[in-house]
DNA sequence: CTAATGCTTGCAATGGAAGTGCAATTATTG
DNA sequence: CAATAATTGCACTTCCATTGCAAGCATTAG
């Protein structure tokens, strides 16, 4: 896939050392993901940069998507509507090694997933016997855009 | 599909009177189905009902399902794993309204998942704006059995 | 700079779960 | 028993996720 770098360099750059600092190859696709996650507000499917990257292969998006994950650059998110989604990780965050600990809420009306990333997964009792790792905890319902602030 | 009911009759006179009261009809199918999933201590996908019925048919299991979950019968899990499992309703669970409440646990080493109805799932704050309808928390890591007590 | 090596990409194909249309079968009602 | 309504089985379909393989590109050793 030929593309032509119009975006900032500068931003450019420094995803550059960024991917570097991951131990990742600096490539046209990745880079251009990269800032299309960094650009969204929301998490994405795989569809959703399908239709923003016409021109690439499902294929490679795909993988693109689980290097990032592996790096850690990026985290899944099972929102419940049987579409994987992802999102970028913050900075510092070690979703490798204990998952992601924020809150994600769901949307109901216009069907999108954010991170609430300041909002941490309060602590869980499990009964006795069981150990947990790893919490997901989704909260569906109306978001600030959709209930009219 | 022809079955011998070889089961307990008094059992079956009860879950008859269930169905009764909440208004589907007695088939051989939904009295196994819900004789299977009576005794299952875990939540089940589609797949292993399928498996423990081989004679029917996929699509009269995943219909029989269907119907249960809209009469409050069973309630869906998503527990992460990206395949639907079911669980039974616990008397007096009304999901049909508000989401179930309690927390799912789903063990990473023996694959289960099962319903911890008596462990509410905390309130959940939500930041200015955003109205919360329905919270699902799916807890992993290790099951009693698998911890070793 | 060039060649060898290994990572990345594109294409084609597969697998698995979920869901639907329609006709045949079975249950309920009168 | 006949008419009506719900349930079941079969054949397809759709959609997302995932993989094998060969070609392309980037990195590194020489
Ligand atoms: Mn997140
Ligand atoms: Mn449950
Ligand atoms: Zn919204
Ligand atoms: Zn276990």
């Amino acid at each position: 896939m030929k593309v032509v770098m119009d975006i900032n360099y500068i931003n450019m750059n420094e995803i550059e050392k960024f991917f570097a600092s991951k131990k990742i190859r600096v490539t046209a696709m990745r880079l251009l993901i990269y800032k299309f996650l960094a650009e969204k507000e929301v998490a994405v499917t795989l569809s959703d940069i399908e239709n923003a990257f016409e021109k690439a292969d499902r294929t490679t998006l795909y993988r693109t998507i689980k290097t990032f994950e592996e790096k850690a650059i990026v985290h899944q998110i099972d929102d419940g509507t049987g579409i994987t989604k992802y999102a970028l990780c913050e900075k510092g965050c070690n979703c490798e090694i204990e998952t992601d600990l924020h809150l994600h809420f769901h949307c109901n009306n216009c069907n999108k997933t954010i991170c609430l990333t300041d909002h941490k997964i309060p602590q869980i009792k499990v009964p006795e016997g069981f150990i947990s790792e790893n919490v997901n905890l989704v909260v569906k319902g109306i978001c600030d855009k959709c209930s009219g602030q």
